[in-house]
DNA sequence: TGTAACGTTTGACACGTGTCAACAGTCACA
DNA sequence: TGTGACTGTTGACACGTGTCAAACGTTACA
């Protein structure tokens, strides 16, 4: 043992009467050693207790073995599957994942980024905030490969996995168009996230679309489920005839709020009001009227964003630099046809 | 710009012509360097776009400011809330947390431990499986203080956060039996993690000193909401006169999967059957029926946990190195008086 | 017996940084 | 002018590991 009282590969030489380099071919290619030597190296790494120091294996070898993941919001649920993917596809191929959260925080984002670059992690995944783009590109102009989430892009420099969230946005509108609904009103502040503005892209293009008169409310709210609360009160209060007869919620945490508001001030839905969420997080199931909602695979952007790094770092070109995944409707309980003015409760 | 194409501080040394230890002391000690120095180190390292390399300085200074954070099951809100006040506390502190998560697998709890090892981490906060003591004994024994997080330890070498869930037990049930229930059923796994046997333990000790004739009926369960439905399913089958009138859920999520078998049988909650959770994570509050439950403080857990770590790091002895905190029961809708035999719904 | 070929082991070196003793330069004071 | 005190700067070294050329030992063959 050393002075700093931890155990270094010089002491597992001593003590096994071998020299360094043989102690290192023990560890990073055993095939080199011949078995008597091996034994007795392996004797002395149990009976020192010796891990190796990865910051110096590092420092020698020039790489690492670890993968950063950025994310920009770890207490959303969708976010945590992507989370998930990433690690199920990067531990089997021997990375190490480490997971920040900058919390929609830019500061934080910064610090991480900075963070990330000091370890030089070999790659990178992030769901980074709307202005980001120059702390990205700094990082890969230190050659480390990047993958953004969550952001379409386009262009021969770089990785991206996103939702294709205006068609998401059409869909969810198309469905309440189709149930007859002419009075709609969309939940979410466009200028909060990209993704959110593109789904509101994509209800307008819907309703222009629809070839019938459409009134199209936008209410913004942040994205929490308490602001839902406070918007479904609101619209709760409004005289009945004077409602939008279907509410699309810009994420499902709103259309959890506005579903509770609704519900305790004996507004049916989908009998009173049409309700469509957006995600499919998992709660969604398990709620008193499970919610029809878009359904976007997180997992799977998590596990491709993983594959797309990985084969980068292999030296490989991915197929494909840029993926977008088409958003499906799920219809599920909150919604369904327009009621006759004179409606009454079937329940 | 050095042969591997990165930019080390004998570049930035070059450039400003000035000596490496200058640039250092740039770096670490500004107020050591007279100001035109500085500046033109500073502008060096613009120019260059130097970023320290971490691996370097963590080998040389022989110390690391990294915190690790193991977690038991990343997707439970429950630790994503300790995991938030770690985070919050260590970073105002300027440490850097990196949070794994074991996913309940032993092995991937083992894999990550020796990775945290490797990484020469300052300090470890763990929220451990079940069978897990050695392993962690063996990073105390490389000097690394470790904190473990919602297993309740005591002795002198070691600290630990965790909640009394004995009392928590104890609590949900005196509620129940205080509102003139007979007939309980828990509902969970005991053998699943530690912490749900020390409520069960809890429940049976009120059970036993309420001095009246109570049937406790103990139902294995997985600690996830589709087993909580499927249960809840099970108990909407039987004959209302011989079901039990109310249950105490293992954790919420359970509770959240039975309330939502009950509604969709007709079930009334809480007028045909009382329905108390454990933990109090923030869904509780969405649901259509408020669930009363335990609550447990986790985000405070993981503030605690932070703060024992980083004055255990920074050499002081923390003036409690055992730290049990005390639920508490909040009461929602989904509890009320045992109705008599021949009841009728209220709403 | 001598030599070549081969497999195993060695020892020195480099990775990028922080520290520390030593050194140079400046200034005030005797 | 010489001395001491002080500030700013330097250069060598160490941290623990992986690699690589060189040295070593063994075996096979001439």
């Amino acid at each position: 043992m050393n002075s700093s009282g931890r155990v270094s590969i010089k002491d597992v030489a001593r003590l096994a009467n071998v020299s360094q380099g043989t102690v290192s071919h023990v560890l990073n290619h055993p095939d080199r050693v011949s078995p008597v030597r091996r034994e007795a190296v392996e004797k002395a790494i149990r009976e020192l207790g010796f891990v190796r120091h990865e910051a110096a294996r590092h420092l020698r070898a020039g790489y690492s073995s670890t993968v950063g993941l950025l994310l920009l919001d770890a207490w959303n649920p969708g976010f945590t599957e992507v989370a998930r993917g990433v690690e199920d596809t990067t531990m089997d191929q021997g990375w190490t994942v480490v997971i920040s959260n900058s919390a929609r925080d830019i500061e934080r984002e910064k610090t991480y980024l900075r963070l990330f670059y000091e370890q030089r992690v070999a790659g990178l995944i992030v769901v980074p905030h709307d202005q980001s783009a120059d702390d990205l590109h700094q990082i890969r102009s230190g050659g480390a490969p990047v993958v953004v989430v969550d952001r379409p892009e386009t262009g021969d420099h770089g990785m991206s996995v996103a939702v294709d969230d205006v068609a998401g946005g059409e869909l969810a509108a198309r469905h309440l168009i189709s149930l007859g609904h002419r009075h709609v009103a969309f939940i979410g502040d466009e200028a909060a996230a990209a993704p959110v503005h593109a789904r509101l892209i994509g209800v307008r293009k819907a309703v222009a679309e629809a070839g019938v008169d459409i009134r199209l409310d936008v209410i913004p709210a942040e994205l929490t489920a308490e602001a839902g609360r406070e918007t479904g009160e609101m619209l709760a209060a409004m005289p009945a005839g004077k409602r939008p007869t279907a509410v699309a919620a810009a994420i499902d945490l709103l259309a959890i709020g506005v579903l509770q508001a609704f519900l305790q001030h004996g507004i049916g839905v989908p009998d009173d009001i049409s309700l469509c969420g957006y995600d499919d997080i998992p709660f969604t199931r398990q709620l008193s009227v499970p919610l029809t909602t878009v359904h976007r695979s997180h997992y799977d952007m998590g596990t491709t964003a993983a594959e797309m790094l990985t084969s980068a770092l292999s030296g490989q070109v991915p197929d494909l630099r840029h993926v977008v995944f088409q958003p499906e409707l799920v219809v599920r309980q909150s919604t369904g046809p327009v009621q006759p003015r004179s409606r009454r409760r079937t329940r």
